[in-house]
DNA sequence: ATATCAAACTAACAACTGTTAGTTTTAATA
DNA sequence: TATTAAAACTAACAGTTGTTAGTTTGATAT
């Protein structure tokens, strides 16, 4: 049948639907059904509720924080950074929307420690884009526009893909990627 | 003392809650606490949970529709209706953080009439969207590139602003509005 | 065949959910 | 001062929630 384990099965499904409807209203009776078994018999497997949250969103927040510490202290030019960001969102948004979903709208129903990791991760990431562009704005690389307003556009975009891949209109990884550089780095006038 | 009436400032605190945990995980109890009295009172001025998402949605999604529909059927020219555009972003946000909030987070939870309704009018307001920038790229107002990646990169930048405002870096009205339009139409390099 | 063990099950719990009914308080009006 | 109406209250409901305990099932290894 199926190589993945029940558990990461049962990690796929609950991010499937807490995409769609959000943590607190999926029950354990929910992710049960999806699977064809009762509530109960999901404990055979995960400690709680809260630990399938934290499995869905931490990994993935890892990675970005990872991914975006190697590309800030690379060799590489303003430009070429930031197509490396832009190369990491899409990267993550096509293996796992449903994950990334859940940790942009659900990241606030983690708890105690997990919580405080998170929100360091997540200003740690900003943090270095923000030093991205700033050294960019430096070396003329990029305009001298707010530094804010480049920030929140360039990552409100890059963050919510995951809405808009997979619609029947949206383009081919290739397109997408191309596109998305010149739209966000050129402009669209 | 305050103004407005009861019912108001219920659904004024309860957006202000669900902006911070979603609808599901705010109970009556909560928002009645929130106001100093018991849940069971909260019944005296509003007939439902449910009432009160739909009134914190539906009205702000009309302003929007609305809006939009009276920029697409004006006389301007495309740089000037997509300033329009960015323009009533702004002013919602500014005016109303608490609710755009709610309506981009917790619109699924809308039920009946009432979410079909709502999906009517977001698609409505897409489709203009994307008429306008089809006439720009017809006129060579704007770039020839991926109608969907220009729609999806400028909407999620406008739809996600209170995430953003109100942060201490944020700058104040006039400079977030020329800032915006020369980031989304022109570019950062 | 027997033992083993993961993974399903049934049954139940205590706490919490939105909501209703009926009552009391509060403050303005007659 | 007496009346009224809005807006608070207490008490309770039926249903749902995450979770636990104890049991049964079914396949694999001995």
């Amino acid at each position: 049948m199926k190589p993945t384990d029940r558990k990461s099965e049962i990690i796929a499904i609950a991010a499937q639907l807490f995409k769609e409807k959000g943590y607190s209203a999926v029950t354990m009776r929910d992710i049960a059904q999806a699977m064809n078994i009762k509530a109960a018999s999901l404990y055979n497997h995960i400690k709680s509720k809260q630990e399938i949250l934290v499995l869905i969103i931490i990994e993935i927040a890892e990675e970005f924080t990872q991914t975006m510490e190697t590309i800030v202290h690379s060799e590489e030019n303003t430009i070429q950074k930031l197509e490396k960001v832009i190369q990491l969102h899409i990267d993550i948004t096509l293996r796992n929307a449903d994950a990334l979903a859940c940790l942009n709208n659900d990241w606030m129903h983690l708890a105690d420690a997990e919580l405080t990791y998170f929100i360091k991760m997540r200003e740690d990431y900003e943090d270095n884009f923000r030093t991205i562009i700033k050294n960019g704005i430096a070396n003329q690389d990029i305009k001298n526009l707010n530094v804010e307003v480049i920030i929140f556009s360039t990552l409100s975009t890059l963050r919510t893909l995951y809405l808009w891949y997979g619609k029947k209109k949206s383009p081919n990884p290739s397109v997408l990627k191309s596109n998305m550089i010149q739209v966000l780095l050129n402009g669209i006038v």
